[in-house]
RNA sequence: GGGUGCUUAGCUCAGUGGUAGAGCGUCUCGUUUACACCGAGAAUGUCGGGGGUUCGAAACCCUCAGCGCCCA
């Protein structure tokens, strides 16, 4: 059988993703369709891609993100706006400089080696040849992102804008340099801001040693002994009882056999271990703090590798872990181990991007001044210019821009933005801007800027800023960011910071959009260790684009964290294949979009019935994806395109498109695949554009109208009829089951009731498999005021029947004695509004009707 | 320790005051003018426990228990 289109083209009998999705991909990608028109009068809808790292590889965080990215593009797209979203990739320093050191290492070398002009070469090198793969896997999901504004955050123009802000931010006093505790990687060899740092449980060791002698002796705690080389001070909480008297007094400090003072600082936690802290004032940031405020001196003990170095004794040249032993060991010799816990766990920091144990460390670095920055972007939210979707996630930002440190954005990496600062030879520091040249002599900072310090740009240089571009002006600010809600922190806040700086205190978008996470089956974390990864690609493999994004969007709900199972995925591959035959099965009975569709007052009443239920659809899918609802806008086309056109229009149309009278049922059933595919599209872009433009021959679903609902269509009663019919079929399928009927197996039967039902007879019976013919009736039910009367050659299972019928009869018991009840209660029927007590009362009526209409059914039974 | 969630069918989750829902899974029947990646029918829940507010609570409040995430 063929399915013949305006264009002459015919379907396949079977959906084949694979066969469509790239040449639709490049099509898209020759029209030009997702280019966007700074000249244009349109109104702009932007959204920037949070750029992926130039090392990653599309997994499935990535697809879930694009997916909802191009629905929202899609769709405003569709509306009659200009459209940007902007693609790129993030440089990622540490992560990138690894790799190609790792590359490198296998060949026996350092960076140190190349030396830095050449590593760096060999980095951009490393780009070109391999990195960005995760691009052309963008394009198998379909992404309608502006290619031709593609960005890498350390291309020319965001480097230029990277200097330019340094140096205002610098001039502005924002900027300083500082030596502070910073967290330490002794691997990357660099400073890690707070947000590189994860915290896990480990097993360490807690272990309580005795200081000084006899009375003037004192008990501390810690989980890291070998820093206690190190100590500067013991502190005390001033109101402690127990050591009160001790303040102000000096205790021997073992090992390096120095005189320390006891100090009294309101840091310190009575309850916790002895309720003395020892003061390790380079090596830990509370110390530091409490160090500074009591000019405790700062003991630097360990070197940038971890290893013990400068004490004076014999655990120099000891790695710290060694020398936590070793020191533990030797003060057990000296009997000043008063209790040991091991394991002991607690929280210890680990670098981000290799795992290693964090060291805190006191260095010179260059940082932020944040306070000022946040309360911006704390405000921007809390006036409203820039809303949190979903709202009840706004708390965590608010916790986090109100209790901000300082950001340290110094890294002794070779792979970054180099710190436009210069120092002179009699230590003048002077930054210098993208238009201005260091002083002959002078020599840059070695250092370059974190990650995120560019990236944190991302919504306004990647539109040409400092320049005052066209793009600035038209795409600025953004509409929406759609993110996780785990770089909320990372990235979220940064860009919120640079950019009400950068541009005038403008907020770079309008709305933050915050999706979760997506884990495996069961709601676990997807991890390699556990083996539960599922990768995106094999999964388009197997059941094509349109399955995986529309499974991540029906999971999609705001703010919240999705289970995803491979079953899912198919079960969405089987929704395109239902859409595919449906539309094959509609251009074989002669669906078409030609000329205007008739006048409601023409068509009978199934027709009437799926416009006013696509009315409906499109107004409710219109405004959930309005306000990112996209698990419950695909729940609403998954089941009016399922429930209500498959398995219901189709089904009770079959007769009428076997007949003389088809012609309007032709046009309404192609208008209603026309608005189906086009509001489908954002979320099933290949699908609907194959389905779309073999049904109407138009040329593209990217450039097409967006549906409006037609509240013209919206006729509740059709919808009371054909809920009536709906009625009918399902209890007399029921009947048939229980009373053991072949679903094929044809019966004589016939109706009596009111005339509107009747007008659609032959359909009920076409879909009951009943026979029109003379017959004496032996089975006989009554469903919404239609009687249907069957022949089962003279014998009913009449166990079956009493069974389903009592079953009925209880059922509708029940619901007479809630509404009885109900209805009995004073206070229900004073305060209860008048609608309500309406349909209760309705309620009341109709279970009592089935009752008795049950009861003598029952009773016929013999 | 601070913050913030969650607990509804076997599994994963919707549902914010008016008769408990979906997808997947399970059971039965079935190749009938698209589709077995299908159709028809069925089973399954004192909505974590307790208390309160209300005419009415899965939903609002209190409390207990368990689980999670973020931060320190």
């Amino acid at each position: 059988m063929s399915s013949s289109s305006p264009t002459g083209k015919e379907l396949a009998s079977t959906f084949n993703p694979a066969d469509i999705e790239s040449s639709l991909y490049s099509k898209w990608l020759k029209a030009d369709y997702f280019t966007a028109d700074a000249s244009s009068t349109k109104e702009a809808f932007t959204i920037v891609l949070p750029p992926p790292n130039v090392t990653g590889v599309l997994h499935i965080g990535h697809a879930l993100d694009q997916t909802l990215q191009d629905c929202l593009s899609r769709m405003k797209r569709m509306k009659g706006y200009e459209v940007l979203w902007l693609p790129g990739m993030d440089h990622a320093g540490i992560a990138t400089q690894n790799v190609v050191e790792k590359q490198l290492g296998a060949q026996g070398l350092s960076r140190h080696d190349l030396g830095r002009e050449d590593f760096v070469k060999k980095v951009w090198e490393w780009k070109a040849e391999s990195g960005g793969a995760i691009l052309d896997q963008m394009k198998r999901l379909g992404v309608s992102v502006d290619w031709s504004r593609e960005r890498f955050t350390m291309d020319e123009g965001m480097s230029k804008a990277v200097v330019s802000i340094f140096k205002k931010m610098h001039e502005a006093g924002l900027i300083y340099r500082a030596e502070r505790i910073i967290n330490w990687c002794p691997r990357c060899l660099t400073a890690l801001s707070d947000i590189e740092v994860d915290h896990q449980d480990d097993a360490g060791e807690f272990v309580q040693i005795r200081y000084g002698e006899g009375e003037q002796s004192i008990v501390v705690a810690t989980t890291r002994a070998e820093t206690m080389l190190g100590d500067g001070a013991v502190a005390v909480h001033p109101d402690d009882p127990r050591y009160k008297h001790m303040i102000g007094t000096e205790v021997l400090l073992p090992l390096v056999d120095r005189m320390i003072p006891i100090i009294a600082d309101e840091l310190v936690e009575m309850d916790f271990g002895t309720g003395a802290v020892k003061v390790t004032a380079a090596h830990d940031p509370n110390d530091f703090e409490m160090a500074v405020r009591h000019n405790v001196p700062f003991v630097v003990i360990m070197n940038e590798h971890g290893v013990m170095a400068g004490t004076g004794t014999e655990f120099d040249g000891m790695d710290r872990f060694d020398a936590r032993v070793a020191v533990v060991a030797k003060l057990k010799e000296m009997g000043r181990v008063v209790a040991e816990k091991r394991p002991y766990i607690h929280a210890v920091g680990h670098c981000s991007r290799c795992d290693t144990t964090v060291e805190p460390r006191l260095s010179k670095q260059w940082f932020v001044k944040v306070a000022p920055l946040a309360k911006a972007s704390a405000d921007a939210v809390r006036s409203g210019e820039v809303k949190i979707e979903p709202e009840a996630l706004a708390p965590r930002y608010f916790e986090w821009v109100d209790n901000m440190h300082d950001w340290c954005i110094s890294r002794q990496l070779w792979w970054g933005h180099r710190i436009p600062v210069w120092y002179g030879p009699n230590d003048e520091v002077k930054v210098i801007g993208p238009d201005e040249k260091a002083p002959e002599g002078w020599t840059q900072d070695p250092d370059v800027l974190d990650t995120w310090f560019s990236s944190g740009q991302w919504a306004f240089s990647t539109f040409g800023w400092p320049e005052k571009t066209a793009d600035l002006a038209k795409f600025y600010p953004t509409s929406v960011l759609v993110t996780g809600y785990d770089i909320l922190f990372f990235w979220v806040v940064r860009m919120m910071m640079m950019s009400t700086f950068a541009m005038d205190g403008v907020a770079p978008f309008k709305t933050i959009m915050l999706h979760g996470l997506v884990r495996d089956q069961f709601g676990k974390k997807m991890s390699k260790s556990r083996g539960n990864v599922i990768d995106p690609i094999e999964f388009m493999d197997k059941y094509g684009a349109d399955a995986l994004r529309f499974t991540l969007a029906r999971g999609a709900n705001p703010g919240t964290d999705q289970a995803l199972a491979e079953d899912w995925i198919g079960g969405s591959r089987n929704f395109a294949t239902k859409l595919w035959n449906a539309t094959r099965f509609a251009m074989m009975n002669g669906a078409n979009v030609n000329g205007a569709l008739p006048a409601t007052s023409e068509l009978n009443a199934i027709d009437r019935w799926i416009l006013s239920r696509l009315s409906e659809t499109l107004r409710d899918v219109d405004s959930l994806l309005e306000n990112f609802e996209f698990a419950r806008a695909c729940e609403t086309l998954y089941h009016f395109a399922w429930d209500d056109l498959c398995d219901w229009y189709l089904e009770l149309s079959k007769e009428t498109f076997a007949s003389d009278s088809k012609a309007n049922s032709q046009r309404v059933l192609g208008h209603v695949l026309d608005q189906l595919m086009r509001t489908l599209h954002p979320v099933m872009p290949f699908i609907t554009e194959e389905l779309w433009c073999t049904l109407t021959g138009g040329e593209s679903l990217v450039v097409a109208g967006w549906p409006k609902s037609d509240s013209s269509h919206i006729d509740k009663k059709s919808e009371k009829l054909i809920s009536t019919l709906q009625e009918v079929v399902t209890e007399v399928r029921r009947f048939r089951n229980d009373q053991g009927l072949k679903p094929a197996q044809k019966v004589p039967g016939r109706f009596s009731g009111s005339a509107d039902v009747l007008e659609y007879a032959s359909a009920l019976r076409f879909l009951l498999k009943l026979e029109d013919k003379d017959f004496t009736p032996s089975a006989s039910l009554e469903i919404g005021g239609i009687k249907i009367e069957l022949d089962l050659t003279g014998s009913i299972d009449v166990v079956a029947e009493r069974a389903r019928l009592e079953k009925d009869l209880a059922a509708a018991k029940k619901d007479l004695q809630t509404a009885e009840v109900k209805l009995g209660n004073a206070g229900f029927m004073a305060k209860a509004p008048a609608d309500v007590v309406v349909e209760i009362k309705e309620r009341l009526a109709k279970t009592t009707s089935d009752i008795e209409r049950i009861t003598a059914a029952l009773a016929a039974l013999k």
